[in-house]
DNA sequence: TTGACTTAGGCGTATATACGCCCATTATGC
DNA sequence: GCATAATGGGCGTATATACGCCTAAGTCAA
């Protein structure tokens, strides 16, 4: 069998650990507002990057095309984003935020800035910034080669 | 709206989107063995810890109870674990690395190393000892006071 | 123009994740 | 000993994740 120090060293495990933690503690804060942590992160980048189709929203958010295809289904059930068909290219579906996605995102802000402050505080502020920084590099580095 | 660099800093979405990164590269790279890594790090953990309850593994490994009890589904499908109730107590199941997949354990952290090499040297050493210690504190902290 | 290729997206399938509710079993207080 | 609490675990439900295959639609070359 493997050596036993090797499960601890393995950093897509702690990786998938931490997001865990962080996910869970993201949503409980979130929690009033009806959101998710992944379901707000699609309605605050829509909202930056203005309509989008879903190959390109998935490319800004690092994830899967299908992935973020079933993602948007309870979105667009709740009314928080419009999916409608392209004018120019009928194959492509634009993305866009609702008013009523606007305004529930707008409020959930309030709860995900004290669950930002309560994990820079848990950690410090100097290592959430280092930690920020070296994820970025990890999600830049992109060993799949994804298109 | 929320203002727009607010996205970019939220620590939760960087560390989701940088764990499917790591989960798509190590995956990818442990496909042969035809193991994931979630499935490769329960069977290394079984291995190094022995014999446990399903509360137990759960503890050890962050992970939710009912999470884990589901991901053993497989593993115990293809012969990896056996699942045996425990003469003490009725109440508990004690999960068990069979032969079978402490053998494939074995051929795949071959595999696993490859992934780890490759992923150490992308971001370079020192910043994956460094990232990997971010995120022991992540997981260490424990926000969500989880029993 | 028509056939080959490319691109956008969905669907089936399988796994991963976790909350709330439930049942069985054990422990505890009286 | 018995009622109650605590513990171990499953199930239903909902969402998240992604691979492989498929169809529709646009592009391009002969």
């Amino acid at each position: 069998m493997a050596k036993r120090t090797d499960i601890h060293r393995c950093a897509c495990t702690i990786l998938r650990q931490a997001a865990r933690v962080a996910t869970q503690h993201f949503d409980k804060a979130l929690a009033t507002s009806g959101l998710r942590i992944s379901q707000l992160s699609v309605l605050t980048t829509l909202s930056y990057v203005g309509p989008k189709s879903i190959n390109e929203l998935a490319d800004i958010m690092v994830l899967d095309r299908t992935t973020l295809g079933r993602n948007l289904r309870p979105l667009q059930r709740d009314g928080y984003i419009a999916i409608q068909a392209d004018k120019e290219d009928r194959r492509t579906k634009k993305l866009v935020l609702t008013k009523k996605g606007s305004s529930i995102a707008l409020k959930a802000m309030d709860s995900w800035g004290d669950a930002q402050t309560k994990f820079e505080n848990a950690i410090g502020l100097d290592n959430a910034i280092a930690l920020s920084k070296l994820l970025r590099q990890v999600v830049k580095t992109n060993f799949a080669e994804r298109k």
